[in-house]
Order: structure tokens, then C-alpha cells, then sequence
DNA sequence: TCTGGGGTCCTAGGACCC
DNA sequence: TCTGGGGTCCTAGGACCC
């Protein structure tokens, strides 16, 4: 099981067609104005040396890197190259699982990981000139995980054999899925370190977390979890459109206006899909940073945006009449009967 | 310093039914 | 008069990931 990871996917995909910027600190986030409200989406190793990170508001990024090249999200050009990308993945004897833009699981049967994964890095960087980061692991976890260690643009191999000598004295953080959040409960557990974790009683993991996370995180400790590379096309639960405006919006009709806008930005994406909408929600931000989320199934399915729409908009009826920074609608659609893995399965004898 | 946008999945409590 | 236990559906909230 390989783990694929393009190296600093996005600020690589804009430096390949402004070859002018390589070696300079880019930035890549909003709309490109460090004077707006955004925040980074990837920053260039060059930007990375000066504290530029993912998630740090662009205000503060242009203060720590004030002559870097501040550019906006380019999505769609970022999904053609990602295409391309896993399209050269795929080939004869290799499964391959998108995982997002820049990353990707491949299954594969080989006794030699390492020549597979060179290859892998090989072929992605003959056909779109970009570099990535190879994890070997026995499963899926472990894949990703070892990725890290092997960037930028190397390979590395984590299996139950290197696990606890490689990640047993590391932070509970470091794990796949365990962010700041768990890894302080986890503290307050007295679990710090992923072999404290692989180490603590099940019961009190359910205890503390529930009967599914609580077995997970004790399994993640061990480096353990799925080991099957499924490449059939994700099929999407929902759409959402959100926004943050650059000044709040201190008026109902303004409030009305912009759910309206969402919400027939979402129904283009549900009706691009061809499916129906069982659900709605809105999700809104006060001033100064409050965020609540009010959702609402609908009496049935629909492919109707403008019964979408209205159940956006009488959601928002019930908002409270303060400053609003964000608003944002949220469509779920029905699932169709073979997406779900337990369907395909006849656990209970279906016919 | 002032906190994006697009997603997924899990948990918990209340309502309701048997 | 007081009180079971199980199951499902709905909604809100939380955590995490890229």
C-alpha cells in the first residue's frame, strides 16, 4: 500500500506556470489580497522558512513575508493538473484511491515497494513536472503517516516492523486523525505518546471517546485501520458554499440576498450530479467569530433549486438579528442504493 | 494576529413508537 | 401511580482532514 502526496501542491501548480517565481516565497490563499480577510492555503517552502503556514491569516502571513507574491485560489486549475496527476497513477496492476487534490492511496501487489513507488514519482514528474512524496505502509495509516517522513520528494517505509521505533516516543498528534482537541483528552487520560496510546485499556478509550472512536484511537496507537485500496468513484454526500464577507452584514434584506446567492451556487453543483436534495442547513457566523449551524430535512427529495432555495431562506428566518460574518448553505443529497459499502454486502441475507 | 472553504464522520439528546 | 427497555428518526454540535 503506497501513499502519494504532491509536494506543496498548489504554490507548485502556480510556480509551473509562472516559471518567474520559482525560488521566491509564494503565497497562495483568498483572493490573493493579503489585506483581506483569508487565510493561506499552501505557502512555497520558501515562504514556509519565513513562518508562512496553511490556516495563518493573510494578514499575519504578509507581515512576516512582505515581499512574497501573494496569489488567489485557482481551483479549477488545481483539479486539471490533479487529474492529470491521477490519471498517470493509475495503470495495470495499480488501484489508486483520490483522496483530495494532492494525495492518493495506490494498491498494489509487488515484492519491491520502493521500485514501485520510484516509478510512481518517475511518471508524475515526466507528465506534469511536479514532485512528490512516497509512503510505503502495511496499512493505510501507516502509508500516510510514513509520507511525511519522506518529504520532500523521497520515500519511506513504515510497516508493524519500524512502527513503535519510528512513532512509539512521538506526540499523540503526529497520528492520522488525532488533532489539538483528542490529543488533550488523550492528556488528561495520561496518554502523550503513541505507544502510551497503543498501551491504554479499550475500555477507558470508550469511555472517554465512545464505542467507535474510543476502538479506533486505540487501533491508530497500534498504526492500524483499513488495508483495502477502493478506487471506485467517491460519490459526494453534499454541497456547500460558504462565504466570509470582507465587512459584516448588518441588514435582514442583505442576509436574504446572500442565502439566496448560496443557495443557487450549491443547487448547480447537486444538479450537476443529477441528484436530489433530502436536506438543507445554514450555517452562519456572528460578529465577532460565533458560528451555528440549522438544518432542516425537507417533506421529500428534490431536484428543485427553487425549493431549495426557499429552504434556505426560511431557515435563515430564524436568525438572530446581530452582525454576520459568514453565512453559508449546505445541501445533502440522497444517496444512491450502491454507494453504500453495507449495501453491497448482503449482511443479512438481501437477495 | 484574528481567525477560509469544502468536505466527512461520530456522538448525544429528545421525540416518538412498541 | 409509577415506570421497563429497545429501536429509530431528527437535529445540533464537535472534531478532523485537505
Amino acid at each position: 500500500m503506497l501513499h502519494v502526496d504532491l509536494d506543496q501542491f498548489v504554490a507548485a501548480v502556480e510556480v509551473l506556470r509562472r516559471p518567474e517565481l520559482a525560488g521566491r516565497p509564494v503565497v497562495v490563499g483568498g483572493r490573493g489580497d493579503p489585506t483581506e480577510r483569508g487565510v493561506v492555503s499552501t505557502a512555497s517552502y520558501e515562504a514556509r522558512e519565513l513562518g508562512v503556514h496553511s490556516g495563518l491569516p493573510l494578514r499575519v502571513a504578509v507581515r512576516k513575508a512582505p515581499d512574497a507574491v501573494f496569489l488567489p485560489v485557482d481551483g479549477p486549475a488545481y483539479e486539471a493538473v490533479s487529474d492529470e496527476v491521477m490519471t498517470t497513477l493509475r495503470g495495470p496492476g495499480v488501484l489508486v484511491e483520490v483522496l483530495g487534490w494532492d494525495e492518493a492511496f495506490l494498491g498494489a501487489a509487488t515484492d519491491d515497494p520502493e521500485a514501485l513507488a520510484r516509478a510512481a514519482q518517475d511518471a508524475v514528474l515526466a507528465a506534469t513536472h511536479l514532485h512528490c512524496s512516497v509512503g510505503i505502509g502495511d496499512t493505510k495509516v501507516r502509508a500516510k503517516i510514513a509520507t511525511g517522513f519522506g518529504k520532500p520528494a523521497g520515500i519511506f517505509r513504515l510497516t508493524a516492523e519500524n512502527w513503535f521505533d519510528v512513532m512509539g516516543e512521538r506526540p499523540t498528534i503526529e497520528l492520522w486523525g488525532v488533532g489539538t482537541k483528542v490529543s488533550r483528552r488523550l492528556a488528561g487520560l495520561g496518554v502523550r505518546t503513541v505507544a502510551e496510546l497503543a498501551a491504554a485499556p479499550t475500555d477507558a478509550l470508550v469511555a472517554e471517546f465512545g464505542p467507535r472512536m474510543g476502538v479506533w484511537y486505540h487501533e491508530l496507537g497500534h498504526g492500524l485501520g483499513p488495508t483495502t485500496v477502493d478506487d471506485r468513484p467517491w460519490v459526494p454526500r453534499g454541497h456547500s458554499r460558504e462565504t466570509t464577507f470582507q465587512q459584516n452584514l448588518t441588514t435582514p434584506e442583505q442576509v436574504r440576498d446572500a442565502v439566496g446567492e448560496l443557495a443557487r451556487a450549491v443547487v448547480t453543483d447537486t444538479v450537476e450530479d443529477g441528484r436530489e436534495v433530502l436536506r438543507v442547513a445554514l450555517k452562519v457566523r456572528y460578529a465577532p467569530f460565533e458560528t451555528k449551524v440549522v438544518s432542516r430535512k425537507l417533506a421529500a427529495p428534490t431536484r428543485d433549486g427553487a425549493e431549495v432555495e426557499r429552504a434556505a431562506l426560511a431557515l435563515a428566518e430564524g436568525l438572530e438579528e446581530r452582525e454576520v460574518r459568514l453565512l453559508g448553505v449546505r445541501a445533502e443529497m440522497v444517496m444512491p442504493d450502491d454507494a453504500d459499502p453495507a449495501e453491497r454486502t448482503p449482511v443479512r441475507g438481501r437477495i
